[in-house]
Order: C-alpha cells, then sequence, then structure tokens
DNA sequence: GATGAATGAGAATTCATTCAT
DNA sequence: CATGAATGAATTCTCATTCAT
C-alpha cells in the first residue's frame, strides 16, 4: 500500500514534468495530467492540494534529488576550483538531460506568483545552500575571496547558472549547454580568487556550438 | 489631442505598474487599472491589445527610458571599469527608487509565458545589448578579457544583477540595494579582467546593512 | 437604459420562477434561467450576487408585490374579520392563480439554508408585519382577544396558511384551495372549540373538492 | 452482532443530528459523521442509501420514537382538552429539550428536496396522524367541532406547532418555548376571537420570557 | 461486515474583451 | 475617441459513493 501510493505520488509528479513542458502551466489541465499518469482526475487531490502546489511540488522533489545528488558528487573533489566546476557542470547537465523538466523549472514555475514570491523555502534554500557550502569551503581553503559577501557570491553563481539555462531553454535547446562549463568557471573562479586567474587551470573549451545565443 | 492621447497611454500604464504591483498581474483587474487611470475600462483596450500587452508594455516603455537614461550616463565614463559600475549603479538604484516597479519586473512580469519564453525581443535585447556594448568596449580598450565569449560575459552580468534585484524584492525591500555595487563590480570585474583584481581600483563599500539577505 | 435594465431584471426573476419551479433549486442551471430571460449567463451576475440570491430575490420582491397588494386591499375592509378573511383569500389565491411561484415559494426556498436561516429579513418579516397590523387592529376593535401575544397570533395564522399551501403544493394542486377560506377564517378565529362564535358570522363554504389532502 | 449492528446503526444516526446541526445538511460531510460515529466513510453506507437518506433516516426514527412516546401520554388523558394539551406540551419540550434535533428537524430537514416534495410519506404522516387522532377523538366527545374538516384543522394545530417551533429556532432558541403551551392550546381551542371559550379551562401562562420574538 | 483509497461527474462563476451607442 | 453593459468561454476541485481487499 505504502508503495503503491508513493509509486501514484511519482507517477503524478511525472506525468506533470511532462505536460507542464508540453503545455505551459496555464494550459495544462490537470485531467490531462491524471490520465497521463493512469488515474482519475480526483486522485491528483489526493496528493496535492492544487494545480500550482503540483508544480511546486515538481520542483521540491526534483531540486531535493539533485542537491543530495550534487553534493555527493560535489563533496568527491578536495579541490574548491574543481567542486565549483563540478556544481556548475551537474547544473548544466541536468538541464541539457531533461528538457522537460528544464522547461518547467525555467519558465513554467516562474508563472507560479508563491514561487515567484518565494512563498517557497524549501528547494531553493537548498540548492543556494548548497552553493554557499562550496564558496564557505573555498573560502576556507584560502582559494575563495573573503572581502566580498559569501551570500552575494553565492547569488553571483546562481544568477549566471540561472540566466544561462533560461537563455538556453529560450533560445529552442539548440546548443550544448555543458560546453559551456569551463568558460563560466573560469569566469566565476577568476572574479572570486585572490590572485589573477591562473589560480584554477583549465583551458577554456569550446563554444556551445552553432547558433549559441551566448557569444 | 496628441498630447491627450499620450498622455492616456501614460496615465494607463502608471496605474498598471501600481496595480500589478499591489494585487499581481492575475489578481489584477483590467477594470481597477482603467479606474485608478480615471478611464472606463473599454478604454485601455484603445490603447493596449490586452492585459499581457499592458504588462510586457510596462517594461518594454519603462526599459526604453533605462536604456537610454543609463546609455547616456555610462557614454560620460571614459573607463570600462567605470562604464561597468555605472550601470550596475543604476540598475540597482533604478528599482530601489520605484519598489512597485521592482515587483513588475522581478515578479509579475515573469508570470508572463509570453514574456518569459523570450516572446519579447526588444526590452530585453534592448539591454542585453547596452551591457554588451560596455563588454565590447572594455575588451577593445584591453581592460575586459577576451578569451570568454562576450554573450556569456552579458549574461553573467545580467544574471547577477537580475538575481540580486530578485532576491532583494523577495525578501521585503528592506536592505540598501545600492550599497552593494561596489562588491558586485568587484566580483565581476576582477572575473572579467584579464589580470589580477588591481585593475579596477575601488574600495569595497558597506553591506547592503542589517537583514541583507545576500550576506 | 434604465427602463433596459430594469427590464432585463425582471425578466431574470420571472424566468427563475419558471426554472426554479420546473427543476427544483439544485438541478435549476444558471445558464438555463438566463437562455430563458435571452441572456448570457454572465448578465445574471450583473444583476445577482448569485444562484442562491437569485431564489432570495424571487422571494422577496414578489413578497413586497404581495404585502402592497394585500394591504391595500386588506385595508378597504372597515371589519377585523373580513380583514383577516380578505388576507386568507389573497394567500390562497395568490399561490393558487400562479402554481410555479407556490413551488418556489413552498418547496425551493426553504432548500436555501440563507432563508431558512431566516438570513433575509425583509419579506417575511413584512408579510409577518402585515398580518400583526390586521391583528393589532382587530385587538383594538374589541374583536379578537388580549390576553394571547399577539405574536403568537400572527405567528398561528402564518404558519396556519403556511402549512395549508404547502399540503395543497405537496398533493399536486390538484383541489380548489381557495375555496378552504372561509373554513380557514372559521377556525382561526373561534378555533376548534364546538360552539361557533357567531362574531364572525360566516357560512362554512363547501370543501375543496375531490382529493383534497386536507380533509 | 444483531446488537452491535444496531448499535451503529444509531452511532451514525446520533451523529449526524450533531453534525447536521453544527454544519447544515449541505456542508456536512458523510466523511465527518462516520469520523464522529468512530467508522470509516464506507462503513455508513452498510446503513444507509446515501447522506439525504441519512437525513430522512434521523427524520424517520426520531419522529416514530416521538410519536409513540406521545401517543402513550396523550391516551392518558381522558378529556380531549387536556390530550391536545398534552401534545403541544411535548411538541414544544422535545425540541427544547434536543436543540441539535431542533435544528435538524426544523432547517436542514426542509433543504432535502425528497422531504420537502412530500416523498416521505412515514413520519410526518404519522405525526399528522396522531393529531388528526386526538382531533377525532375530540369531535367525537363533543368537545371539537365537526362543521370544520378535521384535515383543516389537524393542519392548523401542526402548522401552528411548526411555525413557532420554527420562530423559536430561527431567533437563537434563547427563550423558553415550553411556556408557550397553555397560551397556544388556548389559541387553538378558542380561536383569535374576543371571549375566552371556556370549555378548556386553563390559565393563561407566561410569555416565553425575555426576547420571546413570538410577543 | 468493515475499510478507505480511488473515483469522476458536474456547473457556478469570473472577468478579459467587445461593440453598439 | 470614449464608454460600460453585455458577453460567454472555459476548468478547477469537491466529496458522495463505490468496491477491492
Amino acid at each position: 500500500m505504502r508503495v503503491k501510493t508513493a509509486d501514484k505520488r511519482l507517477r503524478i509528479l511525472d506525468a506533470a514534468v511532462r505536460v507542464f513542458a508540453r503545455e505551459g502551466f496555464f494550459k495544462a489541465r490537470v485531467s490531462q495530467i491524471a490520465e497521463e499518469a493512469g488515474l482519475a482526475p480526483g486522485t491528483v487531490y489526493l496528493y496535492f492540494k492544487n494545480k500550482e502546489d503540483l508544480l511546486i511540488s515538481v520542483f521540491e522533489v526534483r531540486t531535493e534529488e539533485f542537491v543530495s545528488r550534487f553534493r555527493a558528487e560535489v563533496e568527491q573533489q578536495r579541490d574548491p576550483c574543481s567542486r565549483l566546476a563540478c556544481l556548475v557542470r551537474m547544473h548544466l547537465s541536468g538541464f541539457q538531460a531533461d528538457p522537460d523538466l528544464a522547461a518547467c523549472f525555467q519558465v513554467e514555475l516562474r508563472q507560479s506568483s508563491r514561487f515567484m514570491r518565494r512563498g517557497v523555502k524549501g528547494g531553493l534554500q537548498l540548492y543556494l545552500g548548497l552553493i554557499r557550502e562550496i564558496v564557505e569551503f573555498g573560502r576556507k581553503e584560502g582559494a575563495f575571496r573573503k572581502e566580498v559577501s559569501a551570500g552575494l557570491i553565492t547569488h553571483l553563481i546562481f544568477g549566471t547558472l540561472d540566466e544561462v539555462v533560461s537563455t538556453w531553454v529560450m533560445s529552442g535547446m539548440k546548443y550544448n549547454l555543458v560546453s559551456l562549463t569551463d568558460q563560466l568557471v573560469e569566469l566565476i573562479t577568476s572574479g572570486i580568487g585572490p590572485k589573477a586567474s591562473l589560480l584554477c587551470e583549465r583551458g577554456l573549451g569550446a563554444e556551445g556550438g552553432p547558433g549559441n545565443t551566448l557569444n
């Protein structure tokens, strides 16, 4: 029973990601999500309060997965710059690997005023927390500068990643997002590293490819 | 007639900013905006195609004003770093000076799927264009690095500013946004400058004040 | 404009009586009422707050008409017993003449919890007020007793009339309701005791006819 | 098993009276009634066809109890007037003693269209039957008049009692209902005419107390 | 008999938008 | 140009009821 119940919740979440990505949040019908999950419309409301709750739950659940997966990976790196690079790469590849989820996170989710007004504390704070850990670790190790507030650095990193992914989504997801990793890390680390850019030695990879709107 | 007409258009836009900020985009009633502008509901449709067009027009019009005002100011600076600093300061102070507008731009506007899907080319591209000009100028002058794509740098700058302002809005606009200017510029320029951070000599100003969620 | 507006309100009320009587309050569709009034569904909501408000407005409007019509007639009688007889006759004939309205008042209206909880002060109080005037007048003239509270008498009269009409409605409106007038007046004025109080001299009319469930 | 089963049925009925009185028929949730009876929602449907059946069963069961209890008491009186007085007193005190039941009978029950359309033959007919027996007995004994139809008299008695109790419920059950007994009996037996028919000798008791809306 | 998770029908209502005046 | 009364499309969500366990 437990299992079947958890299973249903997940089926609804998966269906929601697909339908939200395909139709957009407002056009998406709850009945359509239910059908795609193989359930009756009313059943959705046994697991989620309403349509917006469903959208936000998608974000929360997936973000939690991301955060724990990312953290496990990140902590295998001993070098602060590598940790940052690891995060950036996973962030970009996470979305590149799941276009539906990318559309949900970068576009549809923003149409929830509850989300935009940061009425959702969980997921985003969790993610910002992970970034901040990396920042604090880098400072402790002497790899990242300490004169600028850690919060500001955290938001610079998140803001940059978010904007880059959004631009990729908007431009039709046509170019290779992950290939921007090195350039991004270089930009960010050279900014937050105390000395010049040679601390983090990374060759600057190829651009995202043809049509890269970020060029 | 011309004047009165332009006047009405402006009155509607001003009313819209207030009502959108106060009620949020979806709760905002067109009839309420009309009333606040001293007009009948139908009249709004003589000037704007629909409610979303009104929201986006607010963005376009205000952004155009911003861009031309910012550009005039920016171009008075001869030094690339100063130009960047000027932009950052104006961006932050522009929103700090008009909380209603800030709420509109950072929260309500995102609820327009047309905006989020970048169906709006004008305003945002204009603003990104202004940032890019500064970046290109800095590169030409040898103050900003050339190994990383200018587009990426542009998005780093915009993404960071946008995230910082969003965070300020969400946290209740309680701290001083403008006072973050120097730290932000330092972060950005030290990242994008070819050599170490001493190119742009700026003292790191005070933090945003108590309750600054960016710390 | 005024006239057309008033006209629409009336058209809606008339349509509502018909639809409520035909379908019952809950089965009645607002869209059906609108259609029967030759209007769009939304228009109903320009004149009435919601479906229940429509039902209650039917009651209020019609009761006000009844009360002013009844009062005009009643006051032409100089004798208290005649006044009472006049009221009873008009009450019964009012419903007998309009079966749809009878169904609305005796059945559908009771399904509004707002009405049943006496959330509606206007109409019913108005009608009870009219009955009470007759009672007070009769007491002043020495025709009605003073040892029993006027309120109780008022409710005896109203309760009896209401129950008699309800019974008639429920039994299919098959017998002649008005013909019960004289018996009712006699009962009310003289009670069920054996000797006819000859104060109010009225022959006892025929029964309501075949199938009269009140026999 | 039998006993436990009957017990559950009763627990459901008791819970229903409380919930209907507290929430009103429509707002009342079957699951809430079940919970209050210490059972699962589905179990209610082993004992009752549906929610309306539950409401009507409350009425039927309680009315049957009333009728047999009232009849036993009434028949101990040998005098027709005393029988009537006994009925009136028991009717009033029955409701006064159980405010939840009063709310159910006078308000919620009327919201059942099946009840209002007299789709329920049992309980009400039973009660009307009891009243009628008293009327017929009074006629046989020469205490009640024969010129008026017994049915009409029955309905006068019931309508008056019903209206008086309804008014008491609506006004918040604040005054003493039972103390109206004597006045009511006097009114019914002797009418509203001026001279007290001394047939039924009963002192006119005190009014219902302060705030009595029947005054 | 008892359970309670799942069902799915069903319509009131809002409000952006129109267009006759 | 301006009005504002009228329109009508469009869908979430509830909760009584069922039935597999």
